[in-house]
DNA sequence: TTGTATGCGTTATCAA
DNA sequence: TTGATAACGCATACAA
C-alpha cells in the first residue's frame, strides 16, 4: 500500500473530457440506463476505473433528493435485545442498498432529541426509534411526519400512540406468560421488578402479568412490586428490601434478565435454594440466561424476526408501495414464547 | 381549504425572500458568522425557526466537501469488547460533531470490500476498522489512502502493518499473563485454544503465551493446541478432542470468552472440578465471565479506554492539527491486565 | 443514442 | 455588514 496522494479527484466531467463526450451520457453510462450504446458504456466504465473515479453519494443525494441512509436510535447498543435487532435489521437494508447510521440515546431524552435532529438535518431516507425509558412527549419527531419521512417506532414505542409505523413485541403476553407459569409451578407469593411505567413495554408487562394473576383470583402484596431502572445495582436493593420482611417471596418476575440474573446471585449468597425455595422467571432471553447456574426461565422476543418485520415496512414505506404492508398507527404485535429452564 | 400547494422544504432562499435579504446573508447568520450584525442573526433565526426550515447536509457537505460522517467497519456489533467500544466511541465524535456509520463484516473478507468500498463512496471524512479475522489483503483501503482520507486500524490490524493510524491491545502482553498465570497457579499440562492465526490478535497472544511457557523452560503439546473460530460450537469440539487422550491438561488459557465458558461447561458436564483439577482463563472480561459459575479468570482489554485514543487520533487527524498524536504506520499499543477469579 | 442546459441547497470569494 | 455570483458533482427534461 502507497501514501502517494494523487491529485484533486475525478468527476464525471473529467471522464467526459477525456472521452471527449458529455458528463450527461457518462452519468448514464455509469448508471446502466439503457437508453446508452453498450460500446459507450463499457468505454465510459473502464475509464472510470482507470482514473480512480468513485461515485459522490453527496452531490447525487442532493440532486436526488434522497440519501439512502437510514437513521436509527437505539436507547443501547449493547443490550442483546438490540444488538441482535441491529444486526439482522442492518444486513436486510443493506441488501436493499441503504446504509444505517446507528446512534445511542443512552436512555437519554435530550439526547434523543438531539440525535432526532441531527438525523433529520442528515436528511435520512427513514427513522426507525425505540425510545427512552422516559420518553413520553415525542414531538421531536414531528418533523419526520410532517415531511413524510417513513418513521417506525419498535419495542419501545409511544405511550399514547403515533401516527408512525409501530412494530412492537407482545409484551401483554409475556407478561401473562409468566405469570401463569409461575402460577403454574406453585407460586403463590410473587413479587415482580419491574423498569419504569414510563416505558410502554413495562406497562404492557406489567399489566400481562397483574391480569394472569387476577385470574386465578390472586393479587400482589403492593410493597413486593418495584419499578426502577433494571440495573444490576438497582435489583439488589430490591431484592434486599424484598427479603427483609417475615414472609418470604416463592416466586419472581423479574422484567429483565440482568435483574434475573441479579436474584439467582442474590438467591445464592443468601443459601435459598432456586427452584424449591424460589422460583424466577427473567424477560428477554439474554443468551446470558442460559449460561449462569442455575439456568434462567425467561421469555423469548425473536429480535431478528422483528427486524425483519421492520426492514420490510420501511422498504415497502421507501418506494411507496401501492399497497402498505401494515397501516400507520396500527402496532403489529410480534410473538414471544416462554423459554423454561431450571429456574421454575 | 385553499388548493395552494404546501412547499414541502424552505431553503435559505426562501427564508432570504421572505426577510427581503440575501441568502448568503441567511447562510452566515445561521452559521454564526462574526461578520453579521446581532439584530439580522436573530430575524434569520426566529425566521428559520418559523418556517419549519432545517439545514440541509448533503448540499452543505457538496459544497464543503466535508461530510462529517464517520465510518466503521466492525466484524460483529454484537461481541462485548466492540459494543462497548463503539459505545464509548460514538459518545466522542458526537461531542466533536462527527456521525457515525457503523457497519459489520461479519468476518466476511467479501463483505468488508464492499462495505469499505460503500463507505468510500458515501465519502466519510474518516474510516476506522477493526478487520475480519481473515484479511491479509488490505487494498481494498487503499483509496483511503491515495485520497488523504484518515484511516485508523483497531485492535484486529493489518498483520503486515499499513500506513495508517493503527491502535491496538497489547495481546502480546496478554498472552504473556495468562501463561505466567497458569504457570504460577500450578499448572504444568496446558492446553491453548486460539483464533486464525491469519488475525494479529491470535498471533500476539499466541506468541506471547508460548513466549511465556519457553522463559519457564516448558512446552506445549502441539495437538493440544488448536486454531479455529472461538465459537460455543468449535470450542466443545476441541474440549472433546483435548480430554479424549490419557494424560489430561491441567490448565487451558482460551483465546475468548465465549470459548472459556464453554470450558467451564463442558468441565461442568464431565465432572471435572475447577480449579482443583483444571485451569481455565479467558480473553476479554467480557461480563459473561463473572456471572458463570465458577467465573472466570480472563484478560481485561479496556475498550473505552482503546475508544478514546482512536477518537483523540480521528480528531487530531480531521483538523489537520500540527503535531499528530501518533505517527502513521507506527502501531499505539493500549494496556491489558488479569482479572483474577475462581477459575484459576 | 447522445448532447445541452439547468438546478438540487449551500457557502466561499469577491465586491460594495 | 451585506450582496451578487459561482461552484461543489450529479442527473434529468428536453432537444437533436
Amino acid at each position: 500500500m502507497t501514501t502517494k496522494k494523487s491529485k484533486s479527484e475525478n468527476s464525471i466531467v473529467d471522464i467526459a473530457r477525456v472521452l471527449g463526450i458529455s458528463p450527461a451520457t457518462v452519468s448514464r453510462a455509469l448508471n446502466n440506463n439503457p437508453r446508452i450504446s453498450e460500446a459507450t458504456r463499457k468505454r465510459v466504465k473502464e475509464t472510470a476505473k482507470e482514473m480512480g473515479y468513485r461515485h459522490n453519494s453527496m452531490a447525487s443525494s442532493l440532486r436526488n433528493r434522497r440519501s439512502n441512509i437510514i437513521g436509527l436510535i437505539v436507547p443501547r447498543i449493547s443490550m442483546y435485545f438490540h444488538s441482535f435487532f441491529i444486526t439482522s435489521l442492518q444486513r436486510q437494508l443493506q441488501a436493499a442498498g441503504y446504509n444505517l447510521m446507528i446512534c445511542q440515546s443512552n436512555d437519554s431524552v435530550d439526547l434523543e432529541k438531539e440525535l432526532a435532529n441531527t438525523l433529520y438535518s442528515a436528511r435520512v431516507d427513514a427513522l426507525v426509534v425505540s425510545l427512552t425509558l422516559y420518553t413520553k412527549d415525542i414531538t421531536h419527531f414531528e418533523g419526520f411526519l410532517q415531511q413524510g419521512i417513513p418513521l417506525v417506532f419498535y419495542d419501545r414505542v409511544p405511550v399514547l400512540g403515533a401516527p408512525a409505523y409501530i412494530i412492537k413485541g407482545d409484551d401483554y403476553r409475556g407478561g401473562l406468560l409468566a405469570g401463569n407459569h409461575l402460577m403454574q409451578a406453585g407460586c403463590v407469593h410473587m413479587a415482580y421488578i419491574s423498569g419504569p411505567m414510563s416505558s410502554s413495554i413495562y406497562q404492557e408487562r406489567t399489566r400481562g402479568f397483574l391480569d394472569a394473576l387476577a385470574k386465578q383470583g390472586m393479587s400482589m402484596r403492593e410493597d413486593w412490586v418495584y419499578h426502577h431502572e433494571l440495573t444490576v445495582e438497582n435489583a439488589w436493593n430490591s431484592l434486599r428490601r424484598l427479603f427483609e420482611g417475615e414472609q418470604l417471596p416463592d416466586g419472581i418476575f423479574a422484567a429483565n434478565d440482568t435483574t434475573a440474573i441479579a436474584a439467582v446471585e442474590f438467591a445464592r449468597e443468601r443459601g435459598i435454594r432456586i427452584p424449591d425455595d424460589l422460583k424466577i422467571i427473567g424477560y428477554s432471553n439474554d443468551p446470558r440466561t442460559a449460561i449462569v447456574t442455575p439456568a434462567i426461565t425467561s421469555i423469548e422476543q425473536y429480535p431478528s424476526e422483528m427486524a425483519d418485520k421492520v426492514a420490510d415496512t420501511l422498504i415497502h414505506a421507501l418506494q411507496a408501495h401501492p399497497t402498505v404492508f401494515h397501516a400507520i398507527g396500527e402496532p403489529l404485535v410480534c410473538p414471544v414464547d416462554l423459554v423454561r429452564r431450571m429456574t421454575t
